[in-house]
Parts: structure tokens; C-alpha cells; sequence
DNA sequence: AATCTTAGAGTTTTT
DNA sequence: CTCTAAGATT
């Protein structure tokens, strides 16, 4: 037998040897779903039922579409190439360059970020007179993703799903909004689901093609497709008797946190209707945390309603351990030094910082802790946030390459165009866009045409002719210098890099260097069309997770990753459960914050640490806040409460903590002799250490100058931010 | 056309 | 408090 079934428990040999008819995995946290995924995507190869291109292989993320490639490779021993296997965005713009022109699409469409979308639809709105005031973009935005998400074109929005947006002109905007697309030969996200949705409804041939062609369907996180995902798999899975409906889905209705971006729960706990015959197997056996840790996420999870219903038990045979810490403290400061004391407790005894993760509700909590861990001098990290292709250096720069891959990217060059300032403003714009209009081409062409026309003044032509030339100068050389080249003239050319070189910001530095990254990314690809599709389908964060950092981050970004010890901090009513959400949800949305608190937990293998304050400062002001409810729903048998009376001590009792600004000071003492005595040999000696004296940048404080040093801990007199402790690696020499 | 000032909003965001 | 986007000013 091979050796790949071997080293399955029951419950997963059977999620992978289910190869016939549709399947559904109910994998709870921890137990194994991707190695089942991967391993089952395998056993479909080896044993010969498929070839590689007959499997349709679908996950959310980039992330998860790598490693599940890369963990097939490693079971059938060799690459694994002409896989559909990608993210249901990446899958469906393969299917759509395709097919474009049954989409009214040319094979090169552009795909639209997000700000090019509200650009789009503001200028709609303002062409059509409507008052952006009162009836605000982003709410027409929303209504059209919702639309795009329910796989609802245009003529497909019936009155019961319409929305209340400028006296009934919602679905109209929508409409024009689309043919605006078309006109610029571009599509949205959600374009990329609904079209090919549209698409496979409506040409039955091309159906008949992929179900020929895809004979199993294998799904990851099932409980967050939304309802344009699942009729795609639908369509595609439901092949013509007598062929099987080889579809698995895998997933876990109790990890579903996604229902405001249009996941619906339904879709998971309907599946069995959906698919008449279908086996359900559930992978229950945890491999990652401890029984206390199981223990208190199941009593958690238990109050939900409408669950498919399935319970984590310990999958180790050593899997006791500590309770579930809840720790009650007296407002958000000294949480953020109680997180931080035991960061360094840990780290004393020799736990790694890598395998520890403080987890919020909302991203603004990360702040009061990077400010504490930066005082400590804690290297962290901060995952999420702001991705590499967002930053608007980026963006600009993917600009100008949209404009010379594709001069009809009205939007591209909209962006650009002024970029850095060419004396080009409101009136020269508005220009070209009314003869664009009026004469039915994009904008560059209109540009042409009013340089040899002559209908604009002498300093705009000038500079508008320098950079139309430009712009035909690199498009010419491009197949001699190749893209990489061209990328690097253009920015020197047009004179963006130097907009960034004059920029006394404490940011353009970076800014010029991620140009520089940029540039080095774009040499991985053959031609510059896939690097612009691999950046606007495939946005990864360019960080190394090897780094020896806590990791700081929002309980959804955590999904799917796993830390030896988690902190989850927050825990009041009102920030968790969240307000909002409770508002706008009701019943709903709490058992979604529920799940949330439930993805919390099970991140943990061996600590968990919860807790909460009694006052908390916020928008500057200081509130008192109730203790979650979620905390009176943990198990009291998994669970150690510690400090109870803090939240109800009054404020003399908490006098200590004014001062216990200075507790790490002392604190830290002994910690240096511990350090001496076995910590600092595993740490390799430092090479380029910083001098006292030297000026220097860091990221969030700006420009400072070092007033002392100890170790790799610098103390820095900012320029702005003041006198404050930072890890050498965290400042760069200025 | 570029710069300064003020008003308003601040949950989560796999593509 | 702090950031962004718009309107007002030079």
C-alpha cells in the first residue's frame, strides 16, 4: 500500500480514499485539512483516475494555492505542472482571457485595484448629476460588489434585490458603470467570478468543454465561498448523468468569518441538498493544542446555533497542559505591559518570538502594543496592514506600465498623467476627457489630437507632448531592451524617481527602495502583461515570517496559522463582540464574532492568554468597558481566572500602575544576567553595530540620532517622536 | 495649479 | 487622537 495513505488516522484515509461522487470534509481546526487536501489531490494522480489538467483544484488565497502545489510536487516526486490549480480569482481570469469575446472583452483586459474602481464610478456619478454628498460612492460601490457577488448582472437585478440609491438609479449606475468597463477594456474582482458565471449560464459548448474536461473538484474553506463561487462550482461539477459529481469540498463551518464580504454560511451547511448522495466525513482529531485550549474553544463554540455539529478532541496523547489564562486588568495600558512582561518572560525561558502572536479584533489595537513591545525593545511584526502592491509608489509605477502595456487604460493614465506634477490640472484633464468622450477613443488618443490640433496652451502641450512622447519612445524599445530596462527608463524619463529623490518626507527613502524591488520583481516574469496579471491577482506581502518576531495581527488575518503561545487581548463588549457588528447583524453577526473568538483560541498549541481592561482609551478619551460575554461563555474547567478584581478595583488600588513605567527598567536587570549567562551565546555576534553619535531612520519614529547603546537595544533621541528605545534592526543609518 | 485648512470618520478585507 | 478627503485660498 502507499506509503502516502500510511500515515493518515481513519477519519482522513477515508476524506481521501472517498474519490467517487460528492464529498464534503468537515474539518475542524488543527486536524489535518490541508495534508487531506493535498494528500487526496495526489491519490487521484497516482492511481490514475485523472490527469493533472483533468482536476480543478480551488483555494482562497495565493498562499494556500502554493502550498498546496508545492506539497503535491512533493508526493508525486516531481513538479507538478498543468495543474488548475489556483485561487477562484486566478482560475476564473484564466477561463476569462480565454473566452473574453464572449464577454465583450479583448483577450488583454486590464484587471481594476479597487481605487481605480471608485474612480471609475465617481466620475459616472458625477457625469450623471448625482449629489455625492447625499448619496455617497462607497454605498453604490458595496451595493454593486453585493450585486457582483450574488453573480447578478445589470439585467439580472430584480426589484427585490434592489437597493435604495439616488431615487431608484442604482441599478442603472450599475449598468453604465459595466459598459464603462468594457470601453476601457477592463473588469473588477468581482467581474472575474460573475462574468464567467454569465459566461458558462449562457453557452452551453463551453460548459459542456469543462465538464468534459474536469472530472474531480476539489475545494478548500468551503464555508467562505460566496453565492457567485458556488454557482461556478456548480455549474462546473454538475456533469450531465452518467458521469459522477467528483466535487470535495473541504471546510468548517465554525471557522466561517467572512459573511460581510459576501461568504455565506448556507452554502456549507446546504451542501447535502446541493449534492443528493453526498458523503460527509468529519476530521475531528486535533493535532495542534492542548486539551484545556480544545476544551475551552468547544464550550465557546457549543452556544452557537445552526452548526453541522462536530467536537475537537485531543489528537495527542500529550496534550494536557496549562488552562486558558483570562486576565482582568485595569485600563488598556496595563494590558499592553502585561502582554508585554510575559513576551519577556517567555523569551527568558527560551521560547521563540516567532511562536508567539498577539491577536485584535480591529487593527487599531496593534498600536498601543508595537508601542509597548518598541519600549521593551521586542522585535515584532505587524502582518497584514498595508501590502507592497498598495503603496502608492507602487501603484504609480504599475500605472505607467498599464499605460505602456495597454494605451487604452484610460484610468492608468489618468493617474499618471500629472504624476509627478507637470503643470497638467483640472482644466487641461477635463479637456481631454470631453473630446475622448465626444470622439468615442481613450484618452491618449484625445491627448494626440489636441497637441496637433492645438486646442490647449503652450506650457501644458509641452508637457503633455514630453510625456506622450515618452511613453512612444518606451513602447519602441521595448523589444530591443527588454521589460526590465524599460521599467527602469521610464521612471528616470518621466522624472518619477526624482519626484521621490526631492522628497524630504521620512518615507521617500523606502518609497525609492520598494521602486527598486518593484523593479526586480517585474525580472521574474517573461513579459510585462504577466507581471501585471500576477500583480493584481497575486498581492503578496513581502515579509519573511522566518524573522525572530512576535507577530501582532487581526483575528481574521490570523486564519489558518498556528503559535505556540497567543494573546488575545480586547475581550469587551462592544470591541468583541464588536458594536457594529451586533448592530448591523444582530443574532447573526454575534455567532460570527463568536467563530472569531473560536479562530482565536484554536490558533494556540500550548498558551493561551485572554484578556481584558475596565477602561480603554480611545479617539483620545477614556470609556470604561463591560467584560465580553464571550468570557462567561469559556468552560470554567479549562479556564484560570487571574486578577478578577481589577476590573471593579478602584483607582487607588491601581495608583502602582501610573508609575510601573518604570518597573522595566528594574525588571530588566536581572533578565541582563540571565541573558549573560546562556541567552546571548545561541545569538550570533553582530557585525555592523550602530555607534553612539550616529543619525539614524526608522521606520515609525522618523529621523534621531543615538544617545545610547546596549546590546542590539539603541536609545534614540527622535527629531519628532522623542526620546524612545528601538531594536538596531529597526533603524538604518541616515 | 498648487498649497493650506478644516471637517468628518475611525471593524474585519483571502482576491 | 489621527488620518483622509474635500473645499478655500494664494
Amino acid at each position: 500500500m502507499s506509503d502516502y495513505l500510511t500515515r493518515l488516522n481513519p477519519e482522513q484515509r477515508a476524506a481521501v480514499e472517498t474519490v467517487d461522487g460528492p464529498l464534503l470534509v468537515l474539518a475542524g481546526a488543527g486536524t489535518g485539512k490541508t495534508r487531506v487536501l493535498t494528500t487526496r489531490f495526489a491519490h487521484i494522480l497516482m492511481t490514475r483516475r485523472a490527469w493533472p489538467s483533468q482536476v480543478l483544484a480551488v483555494t482562497f488565497t495565493n498562499k494556500a494555492a502554493k502550498e498546496m502545489r508545492e506539497r503535491v510536487s512533493a508526493i508525486l516526486g516531481q513538479p507538478a505542472e498543468g495543474l488548475w490549480l489556483g485561487t477562484f480569482h486566478a482560475l476564473c481570469a484564466r477561463m476569462l482571457r480565454r473566452h473574453a469575446a464572449l464577454a465583450g472583452l479583448e483577450h488583454n483586459f486590464t484587471i481594476l485595484d479597487t481605487d481605480d474602481q471608485m474612480r471609475l464610478l465617481k466620475q459616472i456619478m458625477v457625469a450623471e448629476n448625482i449629489d455625492t454628498k447625499r448619496w455617497p460612492p462607497q454605498a453604490l460601490m458595496s451595493a454593486i460588489q453585493r450585486w457582483k457577488d450574488k453573480g447578478l448582472t445589470p439585467d439580472r437585478v430584480t426589484t427585490a434585490e434592489d437597493v435604495d440609491f439616488a431615487n431608484g438609479r442604482a441599478r442603472d449606475l450599475y449598468a453604465q458603470y459595466q459598459r464603462r468597463l468594457k470601453d476601457v477594456n477592463a473588469v473588477d474582482f468581482g467581474d472575474l467570478l460573475m462574468l464567467v458565471v454569465e459566461i458558462l449560464r449562457t453557452n452551453p459548448d463551453v460548459l459542456a468543454s469543462y465538464h468534459r474536461t474536469f472530472r474531480y473538484i476539489l475545494v478548500d474553506e468551503y464555508q467562505d465561498t460566496n453565492t457567485v463561487q458556488y454557482l461556478w462550482l456548480r455549474l462546473l461539477a454538475q456533469r450531465p448523468a452518467p458521469e459522477p459529481q467528483n466535487i470535495c469540498c473541504v471546510g468548517d463551518d465554525d471557522q466561517s468569518i467572512y459573511s460581510w464580504r459576501g461568504a455565506e454560511i448556507e452554502n456549507i451547511l446546504r451542501f447535502e441538498r446541493d449534492f443528493p448522495g453526498a458523503t460527509v466525513v468529519r476530521l475531528e482529531s486535533n493535532y495542534r493544542s492542548t486539551r484545556p485550549i480544545l476544551g475551552a474553544a468547544a464550550g465557546l463554540i457549543a452556544q452557537n446555533n445552526g452548526r453541522m455539529g462536530k467536537t475537537l478532541r485531543p489528537g495527542r496523547n500529550d496534550a494536557d497542559g496549562d488552562k486558558v489564562r483570562v486576565v482582568s486588568l485595569w485600563d488598556s495600558e496595563e494590558e499592553a505591559r502585561m502582554v508585554g512582561d510575559r513576551i519577556e518572560q517567555g523569551q527568558r525561558r527560551g521560547d521563540r518570538l516567532s511562536e508567539m502572536a498577539i491577536l485584535v479584533r480591529a487593527g487599531f489595537q496593534t498600536r498601543a502594543f508595537e508601542e509597548r513591545l518598541i519600549t521593551l525593545g521586542v522585535p515584532y511584526r505587524v502582518v497584514g496592514g498595508q501590502k507592497f502592491y498598495e503603496r502608492a509608489e507602487i501603484r504609480d509605477a504599475m500605472a505607467y506600465l498599464r499605460v505602456l502595456n495597454q494605451p487604452a487604460d484610460d484610468l492608468a493614465f489618468e493617474r499618471i498623467v500629472n504624476t509627478p506634477k507637470r503643470g497638467l490640472g483640472e482644466t487641461t484633464i477635463r479637456a481631454m476627457h470631453a473630446l475622448a468622450r465626444q470622439e468615442g477613443k481613450p484618452l491618449v488618443v484625445a491627448a494626440w489630437r489636441m497637441i496637433e490640433t492645438g486646442a490647449i496652451r503652450a506650457k501644458p502641450k509641452a508637457a503633455l507632448h514630453e510625456l506622450l512622447e515618452g511613453f512612444a519612445r518606451w513602447r519602441e524599445a521595448l523589444p530591443r531592451e527588454g521589460h526590465v530596462v524599460v521599467t527602469a527608463t521610464l521612471l528616470d524619463e518621466s522624472g518619477y524617481t526624482d519626484m521621490w529623490k526631492q522628497d524630504k518626507s521620512p518615507e521617500a527613502a523606502g518609497r525609492l527602495d520598494n521602486l527598486k524591488e518593484l523593479i526586480r520583481a517585474i525580472g521574474e516574469f517573461d513579459t510585462l502583461a504577466g507581471f501585471l496579471e500576477h500583480v493584481a491577482l497575486v498581492m503578496e506581502n513581502d515579509e519573511n515570517a522566518e524573522a525572530e518576531r512576535v507577530s501582532l495581527m487581526t483575528l481574521h488575518a490570523a486564519k489558518g496559522l498556528e503559535f505556540d503561545t497567543v494573546f488575545l487581548p480586547g475581550w469587551e463588549e462592544g470591541l468583541f463582540p464588536n458594536q457594529r457588528a451586533l448592530d448591523e447583524g444582530g443574532e447573526k453577526s454575534l455567532e460570527e464574532e463568536r467563530r472569531l473568538a473560536y479562530v482565536g483560541i484554536t490558533r494556540a498549541r500550548k498558551h493561551c492568554i485572554i484578556s481584558h481592561a475596565a477602561n480603554r482609551q480611545m479617539y483620545g478619551t477614556w470609556s470604561s468597558a463591560v467584560p465580553s460575554r464571550f468570557l462567561d461563555e469559556l468552560p470554567e474547567a479549562h479556564v484560570e481566572r487571574e486578577g478578577g478584581a481589577g476590573a471593579h478595583r478602584n483607582r487607588m488600588a491601581s495608583a502602582p500602575s501610573a508609575f510601573s513605567g518604570q518597573f522595566p527598567l528594574v525588571a530588566r536587570k536581572p533578565r541582563v544576567i540571565e541573558a549573560g549567562s546562556w541567552e546571548v551565546a545561541e545569538r550570533p555576534a553582530r557585525t555592523a553595530a550602530i555607534p553612539v553619535g550616529q543619525r539614524v531612520f526608522h521606520q515609525k519614529f522618523g529621523y534621531g540620532r543615538v544617545v545610547a547603546a546596549e546590546d542590539n537595544k539603541l536609545d534614540v533621541e527622535f527629531e519628532k517622536a522623542g526620546r524612545k528605545r528601538v531594536i538596531d534592526t529597526f533603524v538604518e543609518k541616515a
